[in-house]
DNA sequence: GTCTATAATTTGATAGAC
DNA sequence: GTCTATCAAATTATAGAC
């Protein structure tokens, strides 16, 4: 269990790459094993259940999305590049063969999910929303916006480009995605300053 | 494979009820035929293979789902109200348990699914934005834009309501559907004559 | 850390009786 | 139309050798 190994974080690689896929049901410890080159018994010692894979992943996920896009409260960079990052780390994995972001899938499968992984998607929604208020409140044309109001704003948002990987793929061109954002800026749910 | 079988049908409501709540990975033959009180395989009498249920589902969700918002060329209802039939019949399919609508899970589970199922996701998708587009031009707001402008648009908007109802069922509160609707009303992405 | 071997269960699907 | 019986394959997971 120990994720300094490298064997465990190309596990976790690898998971990742079959859940943003085909989704939590879509994939085996087998078919995980095989792309590893190790046996599936050989997952097991290093994840003792696949629920616990799967939080690891969503878990490291997060972390790592939280980190790329940085801290709302960073004076160093502008609200209009922070919202460029938000928008392109969703862009970047549509981009990435026919894959969605990874908590698009595990939120459309939410109730089939182990208890541990619910808890990492919910936790990311409401990190993601409560991230997203904040950046829009940086926005002037968002100084009028009370708490609540922030919330609505940035969860339509978030629900917009989840939505939006869903529909470019199923259209299977990015082109629909880039479309979709340009019309969200358009009508100013991505705002600009 | 008779269709007019009412418990062909029966059938076919239990698994639409299966898929929107766990997706087509997350159901079983056996879990199928419990609930309809048969064995799993008196459900291979009704649908030969799994594939061909889901295909059967999907398209009956598709055929009721327009025959439901009607034609856009009905001239017996407004624009606003035709509008509020489509975002209504997602609220509808949220607001059914824990549930989403029938194409929200199965285009998160797209590259999962065999082909027939694919099919039927990308014909619903892009029939979707072809009726969203012609309802969307009948508004006056709309009257300069053009084909593909238009597209976008109903691309934009049919996203949004898709990636809302994964958003709101991850807070577990439709409130938050609800929020989500006023702001793509607020922002024009749901326009108003 | 990885293996072999295996357990226990579930899966989609078929054959043939009633 | 539904059943029993069964199949082959796949699934998650464990025990214990190396």
């Amino acid at each position: 269990m120990s994720l300094e190994t490298s064997k465990a974080s190309e596990l976790l690689d690898l998971a990742e790459q079959y859940v943003r896929s085909v989704g939590y049901n879509g994939f085996s410890f087998r078919d995980l094993a095989d792309d590893a080159g190790i046996k599936s018994a050989s997952v097991h010692y290093h994840f003792a259940t696949k629920e616990r894979l799967a939080a690891a992943v969503a878990r490291r996920y997060a972390e790592r999305f939280f980190a790329a896009v940085g801290d709302t409260a960073d004076a160093t960079i502008t609200a209009n590049e922070q919202m460029d990052r938000f928008v392109g780390l969703f862009r970047i994995a549509i981009s990435d063969d026919k894959r969605l972001c990874l908590f698009c899938i595990l939120g459309a499968e939410l109730s089939t999910l182990p208890d541990e992984v619910q808890r990492e998607v919910r936790q990311f929604f409401a990190d993601c929303t409560t991230w997203l208020a904040s950046l829009i409140a940086r926005f002037s044309a968002a100084k009028s916006l009370n708490g609540k109001d922030l919330t609505a704003r940035a969860q339509a948002l978030l629900a917009s480009l989840e939505g939006a990987m869903i529909v470019s793929r199923a259209d299977g061109d990015l082109a629909v995605f880039d479309s979709i954002v340009g019309e969200l800026r358009h009508c100013g749910m991505i705002p600009r300053k």
